[in-house]
DNA sequence: TGGTTTGATGAAATTAAATCATGTTTGGAA
DNA sequence: TTCCAAACATGATTTAATTTCATCAAACCA
């Protein structure tokens, strides 16, 4: 009855990653004329061509375009089914794998790792910062486990849970006129340079929820992609940019650079703990949510 | 080095949907020793059982749970993969499944299928109500291509095209006393019937958009699934029911019922067509979009 | 307590897969 | 151009894996 077999698909992707089928086949410890012998088989099974034959060369068709989609989404699944049971069986508990969608948050979530690493000493925790669909599509995926996001959607499989607050603040350097003042409001920022992480600025909140409200644009915009740097940028008085107040707080100091409030209201902020329902009673994940609901609680004193 | 194979997943499926080896195997048109060979070899090489043997019964070891759950989302996307291909094959064009989230756009979306089909005959249109892990999981699960939604998910490997624009209204039979007026305010509510989809609440925007704004609640609050079961209650007094103000107009007259705006501005709705970035360019999808899209602009005028 | 059902097991048979040896085509180098 | 190396295809053979067959032991049921 079924024709797609695990080994096809490996095939498929080996093919595309190597480029033929004799490098394929080296590295699936197969000879070039067994994958040969079983793409052949299932070409004449499904009834199409999977790959073109320009040559000496293979193309793959529309079908086999199709083919590697799956195979891309499948394997990896499968190979990670088999590490898990492979965890079963040594006792181990597993991986816990964390993905990101939140630039700061990458310091709160050291605060919450370390301790886990402690309490949990046979997970093991992986953060993954760039996810391919998008933390949601991984989170569905089977890609993470594990997704810290300030976008929750609520219904549909998944849970969220709010873990974390704070307010996100307009952090000027220490010769900044704006570094006094008791807020800013969008028009001050309409002659600064505006320093934020490499994120389209709809998903930036100074933009939605600050400069875009009042039709203002910054006179520039310059991307970082390490807060240290940005820090850096800002002390020396070449820009401004949004960060949460308790960062600020921390490495103020160290860099000089002062956090003032973006209007008279300030922009507060929620970060959530996104995982699969189906994964809410595995133990040592929901720990990993109670360890930062835990936190929350403590800081918010 | 791999060693999960189909097969192994499709005896953990037909075991548990079976509740046994030997029937399992019927299903699978195999022997009962060929399951108990292959199982213990499976079982052998992940070093861990993956049923627990009570007398002469199995049941599932933790392992074999999780098994289970890799095998009941697996499987189904291996078997549409194949039949993918077996149209591809045959020069037909696949199958359209769309996924509902909208009760009412039932009947919105005949309108669309049915000129659809006309233009791609090859294409077959499969229209799924309820999905597991709600419409943005069947999405990224691929058990649809498609999701009719009123709740949008932008960003993250799927897009969403808005399709679909009405107004929610109150509907209220012959006699009602709220027949002629011009709208509706919550508190007129608070004595009558309110007749809705069997919905949780909080997705009813009747009650997020109308009722709980105001703090008020309807007198008796009763679930059914028809529309035309729902019109023909209100028609006769027993109760009254929010729907799309076309709906109403379209088959007000047949059952005399009248539509009566929700508040003085009334509640606007819009419903979105979502699906797969990845499958942005496949032709026969981008048509569905467009039809909707079209007919969006037809009935605009 | 027999009869029947269920899963396990070892050996044999069968089927499938992989290799070996070889052929053909092609792209590039001499 | 020519020749060689690289790449895929193919048929026969070998090897490996899967399936069946025959049989057993345990357990549920009447």
């Amino acid at each position: 009855m079924s024709i797609l077999e695990r080994i096809h698909l490996s095939i498929i992707r080996e093919v595309d990653r190597q480029g033929s089928l004799t490098a394929a086949a080296n590295r699936l410890n197969l000879t070039q004329s067994a994958l040969s012998h079983s793409i052949a088989k299932l070409e004449k099974q499904i009834g199409i061509a999977v790959w073109h034959r320009e040559g000496r060369s293979l193309r793959p068709t529309q079908a086999g375009e199709w083919l590697l989609a799956v195979a891309n989404r499948l394997l990896p699944q499968l190979t990670h089914a088999e590490e898990r049971l492979q965890q079963f069986a040594k006792g181990e508990r597993g991986n816990l794998r964390i993905g990101m969608e939140c630039h700061p948050c990458y310091q709160w979530l050291l605060k919450i790792v370390a301790p886990y690493l402690d309490t949990w000493p046979l997970v093991d925790v992986d953060v993954r910062q760039k996810v391919q669909f998008g933390g949601i599509g991984a989170l569905f995926g089977y890609d993470i486990d594990m997704l810290v996001t300030p976008d929750p959607l609520f219904k549909s499989g998944l849970r969220f849970e709010p873990v974390f607050d704070y307010e996100q603040v307009l952090v000027v350097g220490p010769d900044h006129k704006l570094r006094d003042a008791d807020h800013v409001e969008a028009r001050h920022l309409a002659g600064e340079t505006l320093i934020t992480y490499p994120v389209p600025t709809d998903r930036l909140d100074i933009y939605t929820r600050f400069l875009m409200p009042a039709g203002i644009n910054p006179k520039r915009h310059k991307e970082i992609e390490t807060t240290d740097i940005m820090l850096l940028m800002v002390s020396h008085g070449r820009g401004v940019a949004a960060l949460p107040r308790w960062m600020v707080e921390e490495f103020g100091a160290k860099f000089g650079v002062k956090p003032v409030r973006l209007g008279p209201n300030g922009v507060d902020k929620q970060i959530f703990l996104g995982f699969r329902e189906a994964d809410a009673d595995i133990d040592y994940l929901r720990a990993f949510v109670h360890m930062a609901l835990a936190h929350r609680e403590a800081s918010s004193q």
